[in-house]
DNA sequence: AGCTTCCTCAACCAGATGGTTGACAACGCC
DNA sequence: GGCGTTGTCAACCATCTGGTTGAGGAAGCT
């Protein structure tokens, strides 16, 4: 399903390591190898960290002799982007909604007294 | 950290529960018992899901009696979107350069031909 | 063909996660 | 005081996760 994409994209980013892939990747497409380097864990690790980021759909690799470059999808981010916004907009109509009728009691008790 | 933090509410949201659990939310507060109400699991699976969204800063739980009324806080969405944003504005950046330098090369080809 | 480089697969391990049940604290209502 | 309601805590269980090591496939180099 959907709901099942959108959470493989939000548990990929919920590792810091992972985040970092992504930040790098960003910068420009790497291989396995390079995006290793800067950490401390094992290639196989990495590589690991990058089969989940390939599920969650947001790194793609492609073939170049043993080399397996890593291409950032950034598309992938809109799916969360938009499910974000949908409620935080649907709270922030609530809220304004709780302000109008504090206002709006405001004006009642005003033409009371 | 900040990273923690961060990590967190990418966890938390992992789970399609717990996001379900935000989108009722974002509609007004609700009481443990009526979130739990909707699924087929016991209350106290409900009452963890809660607390991994309270950890995380999505949630937050006053008194009432008995009842615990949960709030949703949906600023921490924020902590999301400014990640997600910064990442996604560099590749496309990176795109555009990309475009510029194909540009670049179809104008020096034109000029040699 | 033989060696090295780059990377993945498989097996294993410790710790986190999502669920269960049972006990019990806190509070309103008789 | 006793009872039902609401919710949390604790213990337990199966599965997932992030790491390890070891083996091996694929491709370039000599």
């Amino acid at each position: 399903m959907e709901d099942d994409r959108l959470s493989r994209v939000f548990a990929a980013l919920a590792d810091p390591t992972r985040r970092d892939i992504v930040a790098r990747l960003s910068l420009g497409d790497a291989t396995v190898g390079q995006l290793a380097a800067p950490y401390a864990v094992s290639v196989q690790a990495v590589s690991k960290h990058l089969k989940v980021l390939e599920d969650a759909g947001l790194v793609s690799r492609s073939r170049d002799a043993q080399r397996r470059p890593c291409h950032l999808e950034a598309e992938v981010f809109d799916l969360m982007t938009s499910w974000v916004d949908r409620y935080r907009r649907q709270a922030q109509e609530r809220y304004s909604r709780l302000d109008d009728l504090l206002a709006a009691m405001d004006n009642e008790e005003g033409a009371a007294s």
